[in-house]
DNA sequence: GGGTATATTGAAAGTCACTTTCAACTAGCG
DNA sequence: CGCTAGTTGAAAGTGACTTTCAATATACCC
């Protein structure tokens, strides 16, 4: 699964004649061991400590080129921030967010996906993507 | 339906001590005139053409005082703008976004927000909102 | 291995859409 | 009217990117 996304930006990056450097395996590698939904600056400072000389630039245009390689997607929880989180070929889910503890659970709904294709025929719509997002109270946080 | 929103907006004024101003009232004016999501910026430059004096932080101040009340609702439609469009006490919609022209329909689906509250109830979250957007293109812009 | 042509990097400057500050205005009340 | 508290518009401030650019690092060709 990780192994794979590596081979997938490498041979995205091969292709469009990108260089391999420290920065961007180092990068990749963090990225690729958290499932936390990191924000640009937080996966730089949580970088900075073990790799005190990456600037915040490049983390933020090798994050950028990981989801122009399809590893990865960009997301907004509506705080200002742009998150990325892993992303793989032909899957997709949708989130539930904690608007206290910042929790975030992944979920997938068939049923629901199904009822937006209906809704954009329905109006002639061609849908590209979409985004739907349950904000609110964890378990943990609604006691 | 638009008279009743001004009277929303001049009694929660009125409970929160907040004037009745010149200013306010057309941008109130203008604001329940359109049904189109505008942004801060398109309200305040069409607004200009008639009443030169108005400034940027009044439209925007005023549009945020909108939503306090009830009347308005902020989105975001990942363009970088914040946009407002009419809300009504317990009414809901979603909305279809067209990524070429920038047409938008707004759609209600019982079955969809019923899902919605199943899968929270699954994880055990409370939702207090939710966001549901659909992007692709419109029915003229995909001929 | 050295020599080059390209790509990459980090720091700093620039951008954009707000958001706040503040001195000059009003409303609203007595 | 005379005050007092709320408003306004211009300008300055913020925050999260986004771009620029001189210094480096790679990949490829002898
Ligand atoms: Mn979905
Ligand atoms: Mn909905
Ligand atoms: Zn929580
Ligand atoms: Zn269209």
């Amino acid at each position: 699964m990780k192994q794979e996304k590596k081979k997938i930006f490498q041979e995205y990056a091969a292709a469009r004649g990108l260089k391999s450097t420290r920065q961007r395996d180092i990068i990749l590698d963090s990225f690729l061991s958290t499932d936390r939904h990191l924000s640009i600056e937080e996966l730089y400072l949580q970088l900075r400590e073990k790799h005190p000389g990456i600037g915040y630039a490049t983390v933020y245009r090798t994050l950028k080129l990981f989801a122009e390689s399809g590893i990865a997607r960009e997301i907004h929880f509506g705080d200002g921030q742009t998150r990325y989180e892993h992303q793989a070929e032909g899957e997709h889910h949708d989130h539930l967010v904690c608007t206290r503890c910042g929790a975030i659970v992944e979920f997938e709904n068939e049923a629901i996906e199904k009822l937006q294709d209906e809704i954009a025929a329905g109006y002639g719509f061609l849908i590209k993507n979409h985004k739907l997002e349950l904000y609110g109270l964890c378990a943990k946080c609604r006691k």
